[in-house]
DNA sequence: TACATATAATTGATATATCAATTATATTTG
DNA sequence: CAAATATAATTGATATATCAATTATATGTA
């Protein structure tokens, strides 16, 4: 069996260019925040844009599954950056909120994400974008085909 | 601060792609192999290949870093796909040897990944392949950059 | 040679990933 | 309405991710 070596395929390129970004622009926000992942920063711009939003809801946003949000989101509790409280008009669910700690995070996250995104994508075309794009669907496509 | 939804960038596309496919690829080899995840495979495959490879190394071609690397390896030691030991010419390092349940594994592992790697692919040109290799390069290559 | 430095692997601490089972509450249906 | 079913969140168990500190061994250099 003369398998190429998994080094050779395209899945090892997509999943070592999220890697990289993902340290780079990690370091990028730890820079200037402290305690702050970019996956829980991911968590307060969607609660930013949508506070209704429930943690299963949230949680397929960042792919995450719910037993991880759960607990994501008790250590943003923890640090004070997120709120918990019962949500009367369905008690299984809760009404997350953004603390103070939390909204501060969100004055200065987001220049961060975009220079990351910018300086990552730099010398990227609109064109090339929509190609990768177009792409990156058709595997999830083939991916989802049981 | 008009910050477009994290959900709408090209790095929710990346991500979410290699998910969906690490997902599919799982099912199929665990529908075939117990106790089986694809980066154990990868790292079998890899020895296969190269036997001389230290654990720092398999752990660079993995994507992960020599702390998850160590355990990893304790783990297909315990379940006997892997044995450690004692390399004379450098103590400080192992000689990693694939045993013969490993090699099971190998002869059964290969083809499902192609089929992963071909039913995950179907229907993306030779020149998309090339052109998405390209572009995720510039990416890396920007991440690079301090 | 002796000491400083480098390297490979391990360990500890904490966070996250994943699956399966469980709890509490809502909703549907007979 | 009552029972069955569905949903949101949690918990437990185990694996992996990540960083910093540590151990053991090699290598470079005065």
């Amino acid at each position: 069996m003369n398998l190429s070596l998994p080094s050779e395929t395209i899945f090892h390129a997509i999943e070592s260019t999220i890697k990289d970004y993902r340290k780079f622009a990690q370091k990028n926000i730890s820079e200037k925040i402290k305690d702050m992942t970019i996956d829980q920063g991911m968590v307060l711009l969607f609660l930013n844009e949508h506070p209704e939003l429930t943690q299963k809801e949230i949680a397929e946003l960042v792919f995450k599954d719910n037993a991880s949000m759960t607990r994501m989101i008790n250590t943003m509790v923890e640090k004070k950056h997120l709120k918990r409280s019962i949500n009367s008009k369905d008690r299984r669910r809760y009404i997350i909120e953004i603390t103070d700690k939390g909204k501060d995070v969100l004055k200065t996250l987001p220049p961060i994400i975009h220079q990351n995104r910018n300086s990552s994508l730099k010398g990227i075309t609109k064109n090339e974008l929509n190609q990768l794009e177009i792409i990156l669907n058709k595997i999830r496509t083939n991916c989802a085909k049981t």
